[in-house]
DNA sequence: AGACTTTTAAATGTCAGACAAATAAAATCT
DNA sequence: AGATTTTATTTGTCTGACATTTAAAAGTCT
C-alpha cells in the first residue's frame, strides 16, 4: 500500500483511493480483513478519525463492510448485484434530474437497451418471467389502479423482459435506465386511453416473448417507444401552453 | 430533514441517508449550501466527527463537494457525466472481477448494448466520431503495437461508435460495460492473426457507419461478437489444458 | 472430562475539545 | 477610491477518552 504525499490537504480521500486501488488491483481479496483503524492510522501517519473518514468513503461504495467486536474490523466486501443495482439507480436518478437530460433522450436510451434484450429474452425467458409479465398486464387492467401503481407495474413488465434474457450484467445495466425514469413516466400515463394502448402493446410483447419471436418483440418495443415519446411530447407541450396562459 | 431513531448504532450512515434522500427528493437544490458541520451536528444531536463521516460518504458518491474557508461548506454537487462514468466503471469492474461473471456473459451484454447504439450512430455520428474510428483502426495496424495499446485502441473505436449515437445516457450506460472488460480483453487478442481479423471487422464497421447503414453495422457487430466469444472460449480452453498438464 | 457461564480483550462507534489552514468579508490605511 | 490588513467562519486534522459489541479465553459446575 502506497504512502501519501504530504502536500495536498485531503488525506482521507488519498487513503481511500489507496485502499480502493488495492482492492481493484487484487492486492486485497474478497473477505480479507483490513488492518485495524489504529494500525492503518499508524501506517499512514494520520489520526484515527482521518482513517475512519476514508473507510466511510469506501463503505459508501459498498467496497468494504465493517463489523464490531473482538474479531471485527473492515473487510473487503463482495459487491453484490443488489448493491450494484442500488448504486446504479441512485446515480441514474441524479443524472436525469440534475443534468437536464430530456425525457426524450432518457426514453431513447431505455428502449434501445431494452430492444437489445428482447431477442435474448424471447429465446431464453423462463416460464416464471412470462408469468410475471402476464400477471402484471392483468393488474394493469384493473380500473381502480392509481397512476403510481400502474407505472410500477409497467416497470415490472419491462423488468421481467430484461431479466428474461438471463444475463445479470444486462439486468444491472438496465436497472438504472428503467427505474430512474419511473418518476418521469408517472407524469404521462394519466389517461385511461393511454393505459389501454400500453396494455395492448404489453400484451403483444408478451405474446411475442411467449412465441420466442424476437423480431416481433423488437417491433412492438419500437412502437411502444414511439408511442411513449409522442405522448410525452404532447404532455410537455400541453403543460407549456397551460403555463404560459 | 428527518431525525434518526436512537436505536441502532450507525449514526453516520443514517445521517448520510437522510441528506441523500433530501438531495434526491429535491429538497436540496444543486449548488445549495448545506448547514455547517457544527450546525448539522447540533441538528442531529451528534458530534462533529460523526457528521463528517456522513459527509464523506456523500462525497464518495459525488453527491456533495466541500470547500474550506469563510463562505465554504458542503454544497450539493451537480453530478457530472464524467463522475457518473467513473463510478460506473469502478462498479462494473468490481462486479466482473468479484462475482464470477464469465467473460462470455460480459461479452454478450457488451455487444447487445453496442448493437443497440449502432443504428443511432449510423444515423447521427459526426465527422469527428468517424475520424476517430478511422484513426484508431489505422493505429491498430502498426506492427510494433503492444497488446495493451491495441486493446486500448479497440476500446476507443467502440467508444467512438457509442458516442456517435449522441445520447449521453447510452454512453454512460456503456462506459462500464466496455471499459470494465478491457483487462479481460487484453488476454485474448495476442496473436497477429486475431488482430488482422479484428481490424478487418472494424473497417467494415466504420464503412457501414460512414454510409449510414445501421443494419450492416449491426451485422458486423454480431460477427465481431461471435468471433470474440469463440476466440475467448478457445483461449480459456487452451489455458485450462495447459494448467492441467 | 465435558458443557455451560463468566470474564476479558480487541475492535469499531461515538464524543469532546483543540489547533491549523484556507478563504471571503470587513476594517483599516494610503 | 483603491489597496492592504485584519478578522471571522468553516473545513481539515489531531489527541484522548469512553461506550458498545463480540469472540475467545478463563473459570465453574455437573
Amino acid at each position: 500500500m502506497k504512502i501519501d504525499p504530504s502536500k495536498p490537504a485531503d488525506l482521507s480521500a488519498q487513503i481511500a483511493a489507496a485502499i480502493r486501488d488495492a482492492i481493484i488491483g487484487g492486492d486485497l481479496i474478497v473477505d480479507e480483513r483490513l488492518p485495524s483503524e489504529a494500525e492503518l492510522a499508524d501506517h499512514f501517519n494520520v489520526s484515527r478519525p482521518t482513517v475512519r473518514e476514508a473507510l466511510k468513503r469506501l463503505a459508501a461504495q459498498s467496497l468494504i463492510r465493517t463489523q464490531r467486536g473482538a474479531s471485527g474490523g473492515a473487510f473487503v466486501n463482495r459487491l453484490s448485484f443488489e448493491d450494484a443495482y442500488a448504486q446504479q439507480i441512485t446515480t441514474s436518478t441524479l443524472l436525469l434530474s440534475m443534468n437536464a437530460v430530456s425525457f426524450d433522450t432518457a426514453c431513447e436510451a431505455r428502449f434501445a437497451l431494452e430492444r437489445a434484450c428482447a431477442p435474448l429474452s424471447a429465446q431464453r425467458r423462463s416460464a416464471d418471467h412470462l408469468a410475471t409479465m402476464r400477471a402484471e398486464i392483468h393488474r394493469q387492467q384493473q380500473p381502480g389502479l392509481t397512476d403510481e401503481a400502474f407505472c410500477a407495474s409497467d416497470v415490472a413488465v419491462h423488468r421481467a423482459l430484461v431479466d428474461g434474457a438471463g444475463n445479470p450484467v444486462l439486468s444491472y445495466q438496465l436497472a438504472g435506465a428503467v427505474e430512474a425514469m419511473q418518476p418521469l413516466m408517472n407524469m404521462i400515463t394519466f389517461s385511461a386511453r393511454s393505459r389501454e394502448e400500453i396494455v395492448a402493446m404489453h400484451t403483444e410483447l408478451a405474446d411475442a416473448i411467449e412465441a420466442g419471436d424476437g423480431p416481433t418483440a423488437d417491433a412492438v418495443l419500437l412502437r411502444l417507444e414511439d408511442y411513449t415519446r409522442t405522448l410525452a411530447r404532447d404532455v410537455m407541450a400541453a403543460r407549456a401552453a397551460r403555463a404560459s396562459s
